[in-house]
DNA sequence: CTAAACAACGCAAATGATTCGCATTTGAGT
DNA sequence: ACTCAAATGCGAATCATTTGCGTTGTTTAG
């Protein structure tokens, strides 16, 4: 069984958007509600650039960044570096930590998600003889897809 | 044993950059002679703007970055990339394939490499299982360090 | 030895992603 | 509905990186 099958969690409603935001005194507004559907129709890391061309209401670039970043101080997305120096951001289901990893194909940037994490031992492993705490990872694997080898 | 412990090889003389320069009909220039000799002063990977600062010669910052591209290329540097937008370049030794990792502390930025790779073994398992090819990975590790824990 | 041919350079301007300032709008509670 | 702070939209600023181009310095053909 994977470490964190998130796909086969409940995703978050919209509803416990509006209320972790009324809690902390933020708003529940249009763009950040339009960001947050965007993000839950689409199963992979979308870049800040799709996610404004997919929010109809034609919102501001700079609030679906700013939408964005407080959605990651929630916790309720998460955000994924493919070493392309696009951010790539993807939603968390209900009690997913996030943390997963991706295969990218080089060829046409399809991806393809990686539930398993078998770093844990080595995680602690390096933080111990090193001296570090609270030490996490980043991992993303890069290749050629089926499709792309054809050609 | 380590899979690739590059520091205990023979570091790349200067004069073997000039002539791989040109047998490909490239120049052994002041810049990239420059460049080079910053990098094998510094036992991690660098910023273009810190290998710029550290160019006594005064070359110019868009030279630094065509130097290290051709570097790259060359593959007698390699590119990492922690995270933070800003590309990084460390100087690989002779049979080197560049292939290691980094404990960045998250506080001070200091860096601490680390030769084991232990994911050879998954990297195939997932290249298989998706039926992709020429499978690579990037994996670097964040925490924080002895002395920053004490603040 | 000289000149054409070309690689690199320096400089400045362009690009692309992201952030910021600020006037205006709007959600949430009274 | 009224008020006020939070958010938005818009444009301008910032930061890393790239590119265009005129100039300089080598290399090579004659």
């Amino acid at each position: 069984m994977p470490r964190h099958d998130h796909h086969h969690h409940k995703p978050r409603l919209l509803s416990e958007l509006a209320a972790r935001l009324r809690g902390d005194a933020k708003r529940f507004t249009g763009p950040r509600k339009a960001v947050l559907e965007v993000l839950a129709a689409h199963p992979h890391p979308m870049t800040i650039k799709d996610v404004h061309a997919e929010t109809k209401s034609g919102c501001d670039l700079a609030t679906v960044y700013r939408a964005l970043h407080l959605l990651e101080e929630m916790r309720l997305v998460k955000r994924f570096d493919f070493g392309d120096g696009v951010a790539r951001f993807e939603l968390l289901a209900e009690g997913d930590d996030g943390h997963h990893h991706h295969l990218i194909c080089t060829g046409c940037s399809s991806v393809i998600e990686i539930e398993e994490c078998f770093t844990e031992a080595l995680e602690k492993k390096i933080a111990d003889q090193n001296g570090f705490k609270t030490v996490t990872h980043k991992l993303e694997f890069f290749g050629v897809c089926p499709d792309c080898q054809k050609v």
